[in-house]
RNA sequence: GCUUCCUUAGCUCAGCCGGUUAGAGCAUCUGACUGUUAAUCAGAGGGUCCCUGGUUCGAGCCCAGGAGGGAGCGCCA
């Protein structure tokens, strides 16, 4: 097998048919009779399978054994219009190599649907469904668009720091980077904790949370800047919303208030959504066949609608007159719980909102104060099913009211003397949010747990494959 | 971390009021069928009813504890 291979989607495609082509892949399905056998194969290019005909008198059933659900093949034969009415080209098999057998009482994946749970369970072999290679290929576009917005906006990419030597970034529990040996750790002179002076780093070290603090300093020079990396929490969160290891994109914006910032979390989301409605398709398609049946018509509805936006103060009042009796009260200086935001965004609104506006008292140290001296300028953007989907807000420029916040909300200026110069050096207005991509894939994909949309899943308790 | 539900064949699930030998569909195996489309048809094999203990003449079913999983909530993106 000389001939150079081709991808099961480009066949599919193709145009040029009675000519001699090489497939490889993995077996989805083979029936047929004991004159002609079909055997559909996948080679993850596409949702669809490329069908290969194999006849008997070629072919004789013991040749085909080994050929079964899951197993991998080389196929090479002549590419022509199908006879059957499912496709419109299959490929005529001439020879048939088996590269990898895939016993079938042992193989665990079959030709009818697993449970999303129990496919989670085998998360090496998951790829190799419908569903999930619709779901990667689908968060591939998506990262690619995040790329491809921002470049054509004239966005630079920052990579921020993995590890970090700052635990007041303010965004929940970190996981601690050590190589100091678990079994008795050097202590410090009053023998009252670790000594971390003598770990790697000098000093505590963790992953990061965020790489928003970072990315203010490169915004400070660069302008406009974003970052898309991992980001890790070590909270015991057990919810279809929330990893210990996730990726979150988080654009910086040096001259922005938060108008600015809404303008720019609304184009890019419906930018995102829309790109991936053009590229992503037939995945879209089977997605919302097979567990969503309003997917594509709620994805169209968000590319093609204004957001709705209003206060924090705004929202209170709507969630008060609400005839709708909530499990917990609704009062001006606590934060919404998931049902009030549900509310909004799918009973009130019947669209994405963003809020702006919330309680200084609710919200990060870093975020800028209104003139009211009671809220800040902070935005959470809400989808449906989703939640929170970006939590951002205009920052705090001024070096003193900076400093006042982090006093009266207990973070150690010490640690953030390099984010404190930045307002001591030729501050500017600027402006940023976060977007947690597993939570965008959620929406695009219309899968209901982030566990789904990540090759990966990192949370409590599992850290298997 | 809290609340709640679930765990029966390889997979998805049924199993009545606690009662004899625990069922179905799919998968697997065998056979039939000249173009199938999650092929179809016939037959066969396949069980630590999650684990431990208890109640009972008798437990898949009731009770207690444990393990694993789901959903909701909190924290958040």
């Amino acid at each position: 097998m000389s001939l150079r291979r081709t991808s099961v989607q480009a066949l599919l495609g193709s145009q040029e048919l009675e000519r001699e082509v090489v497939v490889n892949g993995w077996v989805r399905t083979r029936r047929g009779n004991k004159y002609v056998q079909f055997i559909a194969v996948n080679d993850g290019s596409s949702i669809h399978n490329i069908q290969v005909v194999a006849d008997a008198e070629k072919f004789p059933e013991e040749s085909l054994k080994d050929v079964t659900t899951g197993s991998c093949v080389a196929v090479r034969g002549q590419l022509v219009a199908s006879q059957g009415k499912g496709q419109s080209v299959e490929i005529q098999a001439a020879e048939i190599t088996v590269l990898g057998k895939a016993d079938p009482e042992e193989y665990p994946l079959q030709k009818k649907g697993h449970s999303l749970e129990f496919l989670r369970e085998i998360a090496h072999l998951r790829p190799r469904t419908n569903t999930f290679g619709a779901v990667l290929r689908v968060r591939h576009a998506l990262a690619f668009a995040v790329h491809q917005y921002f470049n054509d906006h004239g966005f630079y990419y920052i990579h921020t720091p993995i590890i970090t030597g700052s635990d007041a970034e303010g965004a929940g529990q970190m996981f601690r980077v050590t190589t100091l040996p678990d079994q008795n750790p050097p202590l410090t002179e009053d023998k009252a904790g670790v000594d971390y002076k003598q770990d790697f780093f000098g000093k505590q070290t963790n992953l990061t949370v965020s790489g928003q603090l970072e990315g203010e300093v490169a915004a400070m020079a660069l302008g406009k800047v974003y970052t898309f990396g991992p980001t890790f929490r070590a909270e015991n969160s057990n919810t279809a919303r929330h990893l210990a290891e996730f990726w979150m994109i988080e654009p910086e914006v040096a001259f922005n208030d938060l108008q600015d910032n809404m303008e720019l979390a609304e184009d890019f989301l419906k930018y995102l959504v829309r790109y991936a409605l053009d590229k992503c398709a037939d995945d879209l398609q089977f997605l919302n066949d097979q567990y969503d049946k309003e997917l594509l018509e709620r994805l169209r509805f968000v590319v093609d609608n204004d957001f709705q936006r209003l206060t924090y103060t705004e929202a209170v009042e709507i969630l008060k007159s609400a005839k709708k009796k909530f499990e917990f009260p609704v009062d001006w200086g606590t934060d919404l719980q998931s049902e009030h935001e549900r509310y909004l965004v799918e009973k009130h609104f019947k669209k994405p909102v963003i809020l702006t506006d919330y309680p200084k008292d609710i919200k990060a140290f870093y975020m800028k104060l209104n003139d009211d001296d009671k809220t800040v300028r902070a935005m959470d953007v809400l989808f449906p099913g989703i939640g929170e989907i970006i939590g951002g807000s205009q920052r705090e420029e001024d070096l003193e009211k900076l400093r006042a916040r982090m006093a009266a909300m207990h973070v150690p200026e010490d640690e953030l003397w390099w984010y404190m110069e930045l307002r001591k050096f030729g501050t500017a207005p600027h402006a940023g949010f976060g977007l947690g991509f597993e939570r965008l894939i959620l929406f695009v994909t219309g899968m209901a747990n982030i566990r789904d949309v990540i090759p990966f899943p990192r949370f409590p308790k599992n850290a298997e494959f």
